[in-house]
DNA sequence: CGTGTTACGCTACATATCGTCGCTTAAGCT
DNA sequence: AGCTTAAGCGACGATATGTAGCGTAACACG
């Protein structure tokens, strides 16, 4: 079953829009505060005053407005600039993502992602999409390590990465 | 609020334990085959034919079901024996996590406990549990090196454990 | 600016789950 | 055999899901 119900054709209603802006606003403060399982479409037409029948007719059930919801949250990571030293960087960037992991805000979306990539591929690829967020940018300093000389050829970057991230997600 | 309702008294109605047996391996089941979400008084008691009712005598609610039944699965490890090798033993070790989070379904556990943990303390404890289940065989391996001066004394055998298996959990 | 279309709000409905209550009956203790 | 305890059963109120139809206001367009 397909969870996304938008046509993303560059026409669209403004007062559309504007409504979908609201209840994915209320949806996103759902989420980080009371879990997945407080986005409903109940609590969030209860939320934003916007009729519950508004939101069924945006998204097919609750699981396309959780997809979407969870969809806003993974934002694209915005890049540190260099400062040259490979050692700074990487520290740099473990950093960045500690920062992100011990904020609140990745729990609920951990969460629910786990549990429902199991069963739609919709978010086997917003997981995918997550987690690449997560370890990107220290993929990235070592790949311009690489460029430059300092790592060997040979490294597999995504899989270092791996290795030097993996123990932040212990918490 | 509590999750707990059964008293670890030694007596209990023979019926009783077997009843509870009985709906806790259903809810295992659902738990394993279709996530923390589908383990549900209703769904349970249609599975096992006993009545709802009575699943609500012995928890008090859905989450406390839940949290014995995740409890279920967080079995003690077995340690193997040691080979006398330190790098054969640590990659034993990691080896066999690295069975466990892929064949014994490890994903809708963590995905309940993960959300679960935020708002319950008692779900906190299982986690706890849980992890530690998942590292200590490693933990152990380290140790014993330590003890026979394969490894410096200085050295956190849980900070270095978790250093390992953190890369293991990216899947 | 006027007119036709679209989408929202509202009410209602059928279904499902949760958690609780009270009654009846059967299992198990002594 | 009698007493206690707990399971089965049916019902209830509250809440969530997803659908349908209708009136009306926002919007698009000539």
């Amino acid at each position: 079953m397909s969870l996304e119900r938008a046509e993303y054709g560059p026409r669209q209603n403004p007062r559309t829009s504007r409504v979908r802006q609201v209840i994915l606003d209320a949806a996103v403060d759902l989420l980080l505060t009371h879990g997945a399982g407080a986005v409903t479409a109940t609590r969030v037409a209860e939320a934003t005053g916007v009729a519950r029948t508004t939101i069924y007719r945006q998204w097919p059930n609750r699981a396309g407005l959780l997809l979407e919801t969870i969809d806003r949250l993974v934002t694209p990571h915005f890049a540190r600039p260099s400062s040259g030293d490979l050692r700074t960087d990487v520290i740099a960037a473990l950093g960045d993502l500690r920062t992100r992991l011990t904020t609140r805000q990745v729990r609920p979306v951990l969460a629910a992602l786990i549990d429902q990539a199991t069963r739609s591929d919709a978010f086997v690829a917003v997981q995918r999409r997550f987690m690449e967020g997560m370890i990107q940018p220290t993929v990235d300093v070592l790949r311009s390590a690489q460029a430059a000389g300092q790592l060997p050829d040979t490294l597999d970057c995504s899989e270092a990465a791996a290795v030097l991230t993996g123990p932040l997600f212990h918490q």
